[in-house]
DNA sequence: TATTTTTATTCTACACCGTAGAAAAACAAT
DNA sequence: ATTGTTTTTCTACGGTGTAGAATAAAAATA
């Protein structure tokens, strides 16, 4: 293993890490949609210095959801599962508050392995581990969920009147669907 | 009252009317998100006449979105409430399927009366109508559907590989929904 | 040391977007 | 013929993603 061994060309103020964190930075401050420019300014550089560690737009999209899909709640045996289940809830519609365009990268990355929203279905699976419920229920129950929540995270970035709604309006359709995973079958 | 009043100045062959519907044209046939350079150019018309009959192009969205809603399915007594709900929300997921965006402006158009998301609640409450459901659970279970059906429909026009998600994939998780609502309180 | 090669960054430019504001065109009323 | 009203077009600005060429700064090589 070689030590130390020097870079060539010129040298890099930039990483990927480091342009994904001022994204993360600029989107938390800003709670925009990101542009290239504004990064870039952001960064202090020129908009097509990105190009160098990204290939488009989607591509630096996509690693900035990873990243942040990284610091969802691990539900655990802290609690009951329907409170495991909804601190779970909570985080995940906070990330997709705090983070515009979030949403619409994750599902665009689709259902391949290893994607972020196979992320929330590990979670999902931990927090609910206790009812053993079958596999088709279990889906279509998943499915249910991460659609609601999807849906429900639209309406919070397209609502004019912020004010009017906010993550814990989730709580009594959440209770509702509680309820059917109660159900024994 | 006065007939055929000849009107002043320069003679218009748009209407807000022939805009409209000109733009759900355009919408069916190129399945994209309008634009107005595009939809003047389906008119054969300069971009900027369109901002004569309508302020922004939010406003035209708007227009667009509540012609839209119109077409939306009326539930009967013709079979269960099971089917009725189910056709509704086919219905639903098809409109919102085949005109990109029309999502978005539904939700920015806010909770206010006569919007369109009042025309889906009234549509529901039809379709519900036999459970004679109590108030807030009502509301609970239209918040949870709505919510669900937003989710799915921008999956729908997220997926990259859009054959393997279509409508018709909502029958499992919509089938563990109906079951709630068929659970005595 | 001088030259070449590799890499990172910047610059310029293009096609798209929404749309503001001025100009022009076509008619009715005077 | 002139004025007024309404509709449409023209020109232009600032925003977007990004392709491609030019430049700069280092290491590698001669």
């Amino acid at each position: 293993m070689t030590v130390k061994q020097k870079k060539r060309g010129r040298p890099s103020k930039l990483t990927r890490e480091a342009i994904v964190l001022g994204a993360k930075e600029w989107m938390l401050e800003q709670n925009k949609k990101l542009s290239i420019r504004a990064l870039a300014s952001h960064l202090e550089v020129d908009p097509m210095a990105i190009y160098h560690y990204f290939d488009n737009k989607a591509a630096l999209l996509e690693a900035i959801t990873i990243s942040i899909m990284q610091g969802i709640y691990t539900p655990g045996n802290s609690s009951s599962w329907q409170m495991e289940l909804t601190k779970l809830c909570h985080s995940y519609l906070s990330l997709l508050r705090d983070h515009p365009g979030l949403l619409e990268t994750l599902l665009s990355m689709g259902g391949e392995m290893a994607g972020p929203a196979e992320v929330f279905r590990e979670r999902f699976d931990l927090a609910i581990a206790p009812l053993s419920l079958e596999e088709s229920r279990k889906n279509a129950a998943l499915d249910l969920l991460v659609d609601y929540m999807h849906g429900f995270a639209l309406a919070l970035h397209c609502a004019k009147d912020k004010s009017k709604l906010e993550v814990s309006a989730i709580e009594r359709p959440l209770a509702l669907y509680l309820s059917i995973l109660e159900v024994e079958t």
